[in-house]
DNA sequence: ATCCCGAGGG
DNA sequence: CCCTCTGGAT
């Protein structure tokens, strides 16, 4: 786990992604909130792109809670059976639809308190669909934040919350609202897991992990 | 700590 | 083959 970088550095840093990237967007395909709280669900442990294509015919048939529901589960399966987990994801996005309807008018909550309580919705889920929907600077710490975070001092942590504490306490006030998908687009797409091309990133001189694998 | 779980990449 | 992908519930 790399040191907490100085504030300084963590300007420079998005100061660099905000020039490059000015309104850096999420990858999901959505049409409204409700779809967006389905596909974010499903986004769990599988790529965006696996999703995507999953829920192009889905949301044409059930982009409400009560067309959810009137697919059904199984149904719902047929759709999203190329998806990691589907099994859970199924149940949770029934279940949560129906909570919906039953208990919200069939709108999407604001409060992280209420997101939280659906099923297959955790705290990482909450934080994106506040952040993306509301508007508010929530951090969702997800693979590629939690890695790249530890990995380049960023915002280091010993799990989810702690890095997520990280961000709050030191990203600059200014870049808190789109640090999320910087940090992810970064991770996704230059500092990745496997194989971080470091000779095409950004933040190359700034970062303390390049210099022990050149 | 463990289970869920398919697609894509190397 | 093995690893990774915008995790959550038990």
């Amino acid at each position: 786990m790399a040191a907490q970088l100085d504030y300084l550095t963590l300007k420079e840093i998005f100061r660099r992604f905000h020039e490059v990237e000015p309104e850096p967007k999420g990858e999901l395909d959505h049409t409204n909130a409700y779809t967006l709280v389905v596909a974010v669900a499903l986004s769990a442990q599988a790529t965006d792109v696996g999703v995507n294509k999953a829920t192009k015919a889905l949301f044409k048939i059930a982009d409400t809670p009560e067309k959810m529901l009137a697919l059904g589960e199984e149904g719902l399966i047929e759709h999203i059976k190329t998806i990691g987990l589907y099994r859970n994801k199924a149940k949770n996005v029934i279940k949560l639809s129906r909570i919906l309807v039953e208990q919200y008018g069939g709108e999407v909550p604001s409060s992280r308190a209420a997101l939280q309580s659906l099923p297959g919705v955790g705290r990482k889920t909450a934080n994106v669909v506040l952040n993306m929907w509301w508007g508010v600077p929530a951090q969702a710490v997800d693979t590629h934040i939690f890695r790249i975070g530890n990995r380049t001092g960023i915002c280091p942590g010993k799990d989810v919350d702690a890095v997520e504490r990280a961000i709050e306490d030191n990203i600059p006030a200014e870049y808190q609202h789109h640090a999320h998908h910087w940090l992810i687009l970064h991770g996704r797409y230059v500092c990745k897991a496997r194989k971080p091309n470091c000779p095409a990133c950004l933040i190359r001189d700034l970062c303390p992990f390049d210099e022990k694998t050149l």
